[in-house]
DNA sequence: CGCACGAGCTATATAGCTCGTGCGGTGCCATATT
C-alpha cells in the first residue's frame, strides 16, 4: 500500500468511519499528486467522499462549486457530522455579517471546505478572497450542468474555467453521474482541464425496466399514464414537460385515489419543500413533476419513473430514470411519447442569437481601455448578467474575443465576426436539436433499448438484455448491432463522411448507425446506404 | 413550432368557421416592496 493509499484510508476511517472503495481511491490519488480528474459515478458510489477525504490531506481550502443551495446545505450537513475542520457556504440566502464571518474563517484556515455557486465566482469581490485563500482543490459537483447549462440557462458555469485560474489554477475535480462521451468532452473542455484521468464506472442498472409507449392523441395519453400509475407499485415519479400538465396529473391520480402532488418551479419555496419532504417520508406516493425535481433527491425505493413526454436529450432521459431503483430491486422506466412531442422539446431548448446585443458585447471588449473582466463587460453593457454572458461565451468560442490568464478579454475579431458567430451559434443549435432527434430513435427503437441506451453512453452490451419491451415483444433479436469484430463501424470508431465531415460512432444496429459529427450533431444513416455509396470512411 | 383559446365573422341568428395571439423549462442573484 502507498503512503497516499495508507493516508487516504487512515483519514476516511478515523474522520468519517468509512472504508474506501477501489474506485474511490482511484479517485482521490491523482489529485494528491496535483492532477485533475473526471469522475462519472453513480449516485450512492460515495463521490462526495473523493474531495472530503483529500481535503484534509492537503494545504490549503477546497472550493466546492454547487449547482443549487439546497444541495450545499446537505453537503453542510453531513461535514458538520464529521471530525473534519468547519465547512461554510457562501450564497445569496445569508447576510453580510454572516457572509464576513465565512470569508474571515477562510482566511484563517478554520474553513477547510467552502461552497460556492458559479454564479458566486462570477463575482470579483469573491475572486480576490479565494485568490488571497490559495485553494488546495476546487470541486466541480454535478458537473454536467456545465455542459447542460453553461451554454445559455446559467452562463457563469462557462466561465469557470477562468475564474479556477485567478484561484491560482489547483487541480481540478469534476464530479457527476450522468456524462456520455461528448459531454465529458464538453466538461473537460470547458473547465480547461489538463490531461484529467477519467474515471468511469458502468452506466448499467440492470434492475431497472426499460419501456416506451407511443399513443396516438393527448387524451389517450393521460389514460394511458394515469392508468398505468395507478396500477403501479409505488413510489413513483411522473415527468412532464409543462408546469401545467404537471399539475393537471398530480390532479388526475388524486382523483383516482393515488396520493399525488404536483412540483415544478413555479410553486413557493414553502410548497417544494413540503412536496419533496412528503415524498421522502412516504406521505406522498407520486410526484408528477417538471425537470425541477430530482437534483439530490436519493431515496432508495422509488418504484418507476414515467415520463409523460420526451425529454430533450438522452442524457437527460438517462438522468431522471435514474432516480429509480437505486435499492437495487426491480423499477420501471416508461416513456410516454407523440410524434408531434418533439417540437415542443425543439421550442425549448432553442434560444435566439440577438446579434445587436453580441455586437454590442464584442464592441464593448473592443473599444475598452485596456482588457475588460466579465464584471467589466457586465457593467458597461445595457443587459441581463445572463444575456451579456452568453454573448461573451458564444464571442469566446467563435473565436472573435480571446480570454487571457488573468480571465480578461482581448478583441480577436478575425475577418468575418459576424459570421463566425452565427456559424457558431447554429453549430450549437444543430447539435441541440441532433440531440432530441437521438431521443426520437431511442423512443422508437426496435432492437434492444438498454444496448441503444448503453451505446449511446459509449459502452456495449453484447446480447439483448431481456428485460425491456422490445426483448419481450421479439423485436430486439432481429435488431440486435452486430458483433465488434463484424463491423468496419463498431461504436467509438472515428470516422469521415463526404458532407458531414468528422464524427464518432455512437450506436450501432442492425442495420443502421448513429454518428455524432462535429459539426452537424448526431445524424443516424442507414447501413445499406452507407455501404452503397460509400458515405463513410473509417478514419486510420 | 404548433396548440389552445378567444374574438369576431358568417350565415336559412345560433352554431361553426377563420384568424390572431399567447404559451411552453431549469436557479442563481439583485433589487424593490411589504
Amino acid at each position: 500500500m502507498s503512503h497516499d493509499t495508507a493516508d487516504l484510508q487512515r483519514v476516511a476511517e478515523s474522520a468519517f468511519g468509512w472504508s474506501l472503495t477501489s474506485e474511490q481511491l482511484a479517485a482521490m490519488r491523482p489529485l494528491l499528486d496535483g492532477r485533475d480528474v473526471l469522475a462519472v459515478m453513480p449516485t450512492g458510489s460515495g463521490k462526495s467522499a473523493i474531495y472530503q477525504v483529500p481535503t484534509v490531506l492537503l494545504s490549503g481550502p477546497t472550493v466546492v462549486v454547487s449547482p443549487l443551495i439546497a444541495l450545499q446545505h446537505d453537503q453542510l450537513d453531513h461535514l458538520d457530522d464529521a471530525d473534519v475542520p468547519d465547512a461554510v457556504a457562501v450564497n445569496s440566502t445569508q447576510g453580510s455579517g454572516e457572509e464576513k464571518q465565512a470569508w474571515r474563517s477562510v482566511r484563517t484556515g478554520d474553513t477547510e471546505y467552502l461552497f460556492l455557486s458559479p454564479e458566486q465566482l462570477a463575482k470579483e469581490e469573491t475572486l480576490a478572497e479565494l485568490r488571497r485563500a490559495s485553494p488546495a482543490l476546487v470541486v466541480v459537483d454535478e458537473a454536467h450542468c456545465v455542459s447542460d447549462w453553461g451554454h445559455d440557462f446559467r452562463p457563469d458555469y462557462l466561465r469557470l474555467r477562468h475564474a479556477i485560474d485567478r484561484m491560482g489554477r489547483p487541480p481540478v475535480l469534476a464530479l457527476t453521474a450522468t456524462a456520455g462521451g461528448p459531454v465529458r468532452d464538453d466538461i473537460v473542455e470547458h473547465l480547461g482541464m489538463r490531461d484529467p484521468v477519467r474515471l468511469v464506472t458502468g452506466f448499467d442498472r440492470p434492475n431497472l425496466h426499460l419501456a416506451a409507449t407511443r399513443v396516438t392523441d393527448d387524451d389517450r395519453r393521460r389514460e394511458l399514464v394515469c392508468a398505468w400509475v395507478s396500477e403501479a407499485a409505488k413510489p413513483g415519479l411522473v415527468y412532464t414537460p409543462t408546469r401545467a400538465e404537471a399539475e393537471q396529473f398530480a390532479e388526475a391520480l388524486t382523483e383516482r385515489g393515488v396520493r399525488a402532488e404536483a412540483f415544478h418551479a413555479g410553486l413557493s419555496r414553502k410548497e417544494r419543500d413540503r412536496v419533496q419532504n412528503a415524498f421522502m417520508n412516504d406521505e406522498v406516493e407520486v410526484v408528477a413533476a417538471t425537470s425541477a425535481f430530482g437534483m439530490g433527491i436519493d431515496k432508495p425505493d422509488v418504484r418507476f419513473v414515467v415520463h409523460s413526454a420526451p425529454t430533450d436529450s438522452l442524457d437527460s432521459y438517462y438522468q431522471q430514470i435514474g432516480r429509480a431503483g437505486r435499492d437495487g430491486e426491480r423499477a420501471d422506466a416508461l416513456l410516454v411519447h407523440r410524434p408531434e412531442d418533439y417540437r415542443l422539446q425543439r421550442f425549448l431548448t432553442s434560444r435566439s442569437l440577438d446579434v445587436e446585443k453580441v455586437r454590442e458585447v464584442a464592441e464593448t471588449v473592443r473599444d475598452h481601455d485596456g482588457t475588460p473582466s466579465p464584471a467589466d463587460v457586465d457593467a458597461e453593457v445595457e443587459q441581463s448578467h445572463r444575456s451579456a454572458m452568453n454573448s461573451l461565451n458564444l464571442l469566446e468560442e467563435a473565436g472573435v474575443v480571446e480570454a487571457d490568464d488573468r480571465g480578461e478579454f482581448v478583441y480577436q475579431g478575425g475577418e468575418r465576426p459576424q459570421e463566425a458567430v452565427e456559424a457558431q451559434f447554429e453549430r450549437q443549435r444543430t447539435l441541440d436539436r441532433s440531440r432530441i432527434e437521438v431521443l426520437r430513435e431511442y423512443a422508437e427503437t426496435r432492437s434492444c433499448r438498454r444496448q441503444f441506451l448503453l451505446g449511446y453512453f459509449g459502452e456495449s452490451l453484447d446480447e439483448p438484455c431481456g428485460f425491456c419491451d422490445t426483448c419481450e415483444q421479439g423485436t430486439a433479436e432481429a435488431h440486435a448491432p452486430p458483433k465488434r469484430e463484424d463491423t468496419e463501424f463498431g461504436v467509438d470508431t472515428p470516422v469521415e463522411h463526404a458532407e458531414w465531415g468528422h464524427g464518432v460512432v455512437v450506436n450501432h444496429e442492425a442495420d443502421r448507425l448513429t454518428v455524432l459529427f462535429d459539426e452537424v450533431g448526431y445524424r443516424t444513416l442507414s447501413l445499406a446506404a452507407v455501404r452503397e455509396n460509400d458515405l463513410l470512411s473509417p478514419v486510420r
